[in-house]
DNA sequence: AACTATTTATAAGA
DNA sequence: TTCTTATAAATAGTT
């Protein structure tokens, strides 16, 4: 990551949380658009922050309609309802 | 990145197109993770493969849960259609 | 908001 | 697909 090695929990001080946001937010929709560019892949990605603000991405389609094609999968093919971030999920 | 610097277009060679989703889907799914962790935001990852299937991701709540909270928004707070990688995006 | 030291992500290759 | 390695990119703490 940065500097030292930080522990995967919630930052407490609120300042630095938000800071922490703020930058890895923008990485983590470099990330989306750099995939979906790449790989040529449908992505969706909603964040809601703390207080309510929303902010999105989406690669070739709009978020509405990936969210589309989501709902309308079976509900058996959208996989388990709480995901695992280090396994692959269906 | 990783060893060369990648030009941001589709990587047309299908396997090394598939080999790069592999990579950067974990990657992606774990950056999403740690927001959520770290800044103790709500989020919700969806992917969709070339051949259709499906990954997703989401923190502390499940992915319909955060859509159904995307989509209860009044449509003017749901921002732009398409979203941009390197701007913030309401 | 910029800088910088350091960790992390990852493109190629095996 | 997994491991290794070299290098680019992300980012925590600081200024």
């Amino acid at each position: 990551m940065g500097k030292p090695k930080v522990a995967m929990k919630k930052i407490e001080n609120k300042d630095a949380r938000h800071v922490a946001f703020s930058k890895r937010r923008r990485g983590l929709i470099k990330k989306a658009y750099e995939i979906s560019t790449l790989c040529d892949v449908d992505v969706a990605l909603i964040v809601f922050s703390s207080s309510g603000t929303l902010y999105t991405f989406s690669g070739r389609n709009r978020v509405e309609d990936v969210l589309t094609r989501f709902v309308d999968l079976p509900v058996k093919e959208q996989g388990p309802s709480i995901a695992i971030h280090n396994k692959q999920v269906s």
